[in-house]
DNA sequence: GGCTACATGTAAGCGGTTACATGATTTA
DNA sequence: TAAATCATGTAACCGCTTACATGTAGCC
């Protein structure tokens, strides 16, 4: 796919930021839906920059240490509204090691079955909370031709998502133990 | 993590199958949550061979075509098992074009945010459809110890899913259509 | 002085996809 | 008899992770 590169390109089109800076937003707002090590960024900034998509300055940070800041060029703006424009496909229903045991759990005794669906329901319940939280720094919507519109449609997915995974293995706990 | 293993490991468990037949399952049922093509089934099903994990014996289909039918051994059962009741760490939430391009759609015009909202909400009420219409193969909730059980608790999932994702897309619709 | 964060890179290896390659069986 | 399906394998390549590798800046 090489969607990478259009992460960094959107990043980039909203403003001008550091390979570390790139990396550092992977790990936090956008980590929701994607995400990559520095090890990746680096040489595919280096690639982009070679097909003249985004440029950088160095910027000198105390006496010694330099950082390249990366902005994107028209180029490499083109590309990107190219690529948000493209029609997007359904995505492949993601891999799951956890419905994996789920869909196996018959070979499990009932109280193992059980533990295995709660354990996971905490964990959720736990990220859910994290979440809301977050969520709490948008007072109001944003306006709609802001960044933060976009920041917020995500999250709100994010929220809800957990909400049914945990509407989900409520339902099934419920289930195991009506059969018992 | 060589979670492909234990979802070969898994479904032999269920029953004897070849190499194909595991591919197919990975097309239809397991689909879902888990897949993987032949050229990835063949290579780990001889490795599993060597380690003694499972067997197979050769069947003779027609007057010359050969075909292996796997079976798990008590060694493969047990690292199966093992496996089965490990601690399940949450997962982290899966990469997804779509959301990377939610997230930068401020910069689409409306138009376009639009339409881009209500393609994929299209795509994902078909795909509902068609998880409610085989929903119907079960006429009540299969016995807990029946492989049926699982079957029915990710088809449930899956469902419920495509539910919460029709309906934050429908709330992301309302948002743009409200804030123009 | 020591720890954490900032900052940038490379290399080996793994899981997975795409493509190459072959041949038998069934069904229209 | 032609096409679709059954059936099994290998090889090249790609995206990504883990580990290797180095050095600076700020803070306690």
């Amino acid at each position: 796919m090489g969607t990478l590169k259009y992460a960094l390109l959107g990043l980039l089109n909203q403003k001008s930021l550091t390979g570390y800076d790139l990396m550092k937003e992977f790990e936090t707002t956008v980590s929701e839906f994607w995400y990559a090590k520095h090890s990746q960024i680096y040489p595919e900034l280096k690639k982009l920059t070679d097909d003249g998509l985004v440029e950088f300055k160095v910027e000198t940070v105390g006496s010694a240490m330099q950082k390249k800041v990366y902005s994107i060029t028209g180029k490499g703006r083109e590309e990107f509204l190219d690529w948000m424009l493209e029609k997007c496909p359904l995505e492949h229903t993601p891999k799951s090691e956890f419905r994996l045991r789920v869909f196996f759990s018959s070979a499990l005794e009932p109280q193992a079955r059980l533990v295995l669906l709660q354990e996971q329901l905490e964990k959720y319940r736990g990220r859910l909370k994290h979440l809301q939280s977050n969520f709490e720094k948008f007072p109001q919507v944003p306006p709609q031709g802001s960044d933060a519109f976009g920041d917020y449609m995500v999250l709100m997915g994010a929220i809800m998502r957990d909400e049914y995974i945990c509407n989900w293995l409520a339902k099934c706990i419920d289930l195991c133990k009506n059969a018992e």
